[in-house]
Formats: structure tokens, C-alpha cells, sequence
DNA sequence: AAATTGCAAGTAAGTACTCACACATGATTT
DNA sequence: AAATCATGTGTGAGTACTTACTTGCAATTT
């Protein structure tokens, strides 16, 4: 991977997480970037190509947060982990976040497939601690992390870390 | 109101809302719609005002939903309709609401103070109720009514109702 | 007759994308 | 060692088309 093409993908998540992915131009990116706009369909075929791109690119970053989680062996422990996982994001990895949680309304892509394992896992601590409806309660939690995900991400005032101290006391962590 | 204006409404709501917004030209519009382009220009002045009027015209269907349950005295009760909101919307207002949240990352725009009465009916609840924090306690469940929405809107697999049964043990109502 | 409603044909600017060409690097042939 | 070739990187002007929006004029309503 040559330096334009990391140039590209940086200037292209940028403004595909803040303006969208219909409202950014190849134009645009093409500026930001610093090179020609040819170049962008030289190396990624075309605009969706671009996009496919670097989300390949973080669909690694989800996948390091979930395995994480998922190797936790003690149940009390994973589900800590998972409520927590929304703090322990990176701050430079915001823009891809955002630029998830746009695309599953602007192109109604489903990163819910990744989130299965852990799901899974969640469901199988939940099942060891007894719970009556563990894969209920996996969901419950699941939505819970989209939630507050989303108000991070959006800047609301909401304060996360009384949340988690909630949660904590409700799940008995 | 015109009926080629109400025309012209109902077809950029259905567009707005499956496309998003900037996907969406006004000459699409005007052809499902079965007017001339110009006329969209005419009535709303151009692609924004169109949007606004749409989201005014809504913004009515949000009120009647929360004043129905702000105004409900007893506050197991009042938890009750909060959580049961995201099944009792009409399923002809589906448009509607997913165009709100394609909107909310789309153009962030935030529908977070139409529902702060909401939160504070919900806070006072708990309150009653002699739970410890009762303003997290709102945020929470304004947290899982949005995360069910949003899965209801985009299709997903998830059991709405079995999810409201439980909160419904969690909370004791 | 005055105002409103409506249309068809514009406009300038922007869109994704292409293409001919230049330049570099390294391998292969003379 | 020099010349040829192949290949990948990069540019910038150009393509056909779409975009939001305008304008002049006719029909309808008030």
C-alpha cells in the first residue's frame, strides 16, 4: 500500500463520517487526500469501492474489541467487560465508528453479523449465572451498547460512566 | 394545502425515508409524485424546505405519543407505556419514523428535546417509585426504546415482544 | 382582473468516472 | 553496459450525465 492510497482511505473516512457517504465527492476526497482525483479510481475501482475499503480496513478493529471479550472465561467477568466496551474505544478510531453507525442508515448496512459471537458468548454467561432468559438478556445488553455507542458518538450529555456504574449494580458486577 | 402538494409530501417521505436524503433528487420526487419539478420549488422553495415541511408535519405524531404517556398518573403504569411505545406506533407512520433516524445520522439532527419530557416524566416515576437514581433510570429505558425501535425500523430478527416482557419482569410492572 | 397553481424547457455547477500521457523502477534482451 | 520492455504509480483534462434550482408562460381559481 503506497502512501496516496493511505492518504486516500485517511481523507475518504474523514469525510464519509462526517458529511456521508452520498454527500462526500470523489472530488472532495480527491482534495483532502492531496492527489489527483483519477487516482482514487486508479487504485479503488470506484467509489463504493473505496468505501468497501476501508471498511475491510476496520472491520479488524471490531473484531480485536469482540475477541477480547469472548475469551473472557468467567461469565461475570465478560459481561463487565462488554458493558465497559463502549469506553474503550480508541479516540482516533471515532471516525470509523461514526462512519459505521451512518452507513447502517444511509446504506442499510448490517454490521449485526459481527456482534453475533458475541452475543453468543453473552448468552452463555448469562445461561451459567442461571438467568431465566439468557439469550433475552444478551440482546437486552446488546442494545444497551448500541445505545450508548450511539450517544457517544453523537455527543450527547448523556454521562456514560454513571451508566455503567447502573449497570454494574443491576447485573451485581 | 393542495393536493398536488400533499402529493409531492408523500412521495419525498417515501423516498427520504428508503433512498435517505441527498440519495434522493427532487426530480425523482416529482416523478413518483406525478407533478412537474419546478412545483416542488414553488410550494417549499427548494430541497431543504420540502425536508422541513415533512418534519413539522411529523413532529405532531411524536407529541401525541408522548403526551399519551406523560400525562399517565401512576407511574408503574406510566414505565408500562414507555416500554410498550416502539409496538404501538402505526405501522402506515414506519416511513416517518425511519426517515427520523436516518436523519438523526444523516444530517444530525438531533430529536433528543422533543423526548425530554418524556425523560422527565420517566425520572419523576422512579422517583415514586423510591428507586436510587431515578434520572438514570429514565436515560436507561429512553436508551432501550430507542435501541428496540431502531432494530424494528431496519427489519431485524429480534423478538420485540419477548424483549418487552422482559423488561417488563425487570421492572416489576 | 388579480392572484395562485402548474408546466416545460431551460441553466450553471457538480457528479462519478475515463483516458491519453508522463515518469519511475526493475527485469530482460541485445 | 546500453537499450528495450513491462509494469505500477500518478496526473489533469475531458466525458456524459445528474444535480438543485430558475424562468417565462399558460391555465385555473378567486
Amino acid at each position: 500500500m503506497t502512501e496516496k492510497q493511505e492518504k486516500i482511505l485517511q481523507a475518504a473516512l474523514i469525510l464519509f463520517a462526517k458529511e456521508g457517504f452520498h454527500a462526500t465527492s470523489t472530488s472532495k476526497v480527491a482534495k483532502l487526500a492531496g492527489v489527483s482525483e483519477g487516482l482514487i479510481f486508479r487504485h479503488f475501482g470506484n467509489k463504493d469501492g473505496l468505501l468497501q475499503a476501508i471498511l475491510e480496513f476496520g472491520a479488524e478493529k471490531l473484531k480485536d474489541l469482540v475477541v477480547d471479550i469472548v475469551m473472557e472465561p468467567d461469565p461475570k467477568e465478560l459481561i463487565k467487560k462488554t458493558i465497559q466496551m463502549p469506553v474503550n474505544v480508541d479516540k482516533e478510531d471515532f471516525d470509523f465508528w461514526k462512519l459505521q453507525f451512518k452507513l447502517k442508515w444511509e446504506l442499510e448496512v448490517n454490521s449485526d453479523k459481527k456482534m453475533e459471537p458475541l452475543h453468543m458468548a453473552l448468552a452463555n454467561a448469562f445461561r451459567k449465572l442461571e438467568y431465566e432468559s439468557p439469550e433475552l438478556e444478551a440482546s437486552l445488553i446488546l442494545l444497551y451498547i448500541e445505545g450508548i455507542s450511539s450517544s457517544m458518538l453523537k455527543g450527547s450529555n448523556l454521562n456514560v460512566n454513571d451508566m455503567i456504574q447502573l449497570l454494574m449494580k443491576k447485573y451485581e458486577l
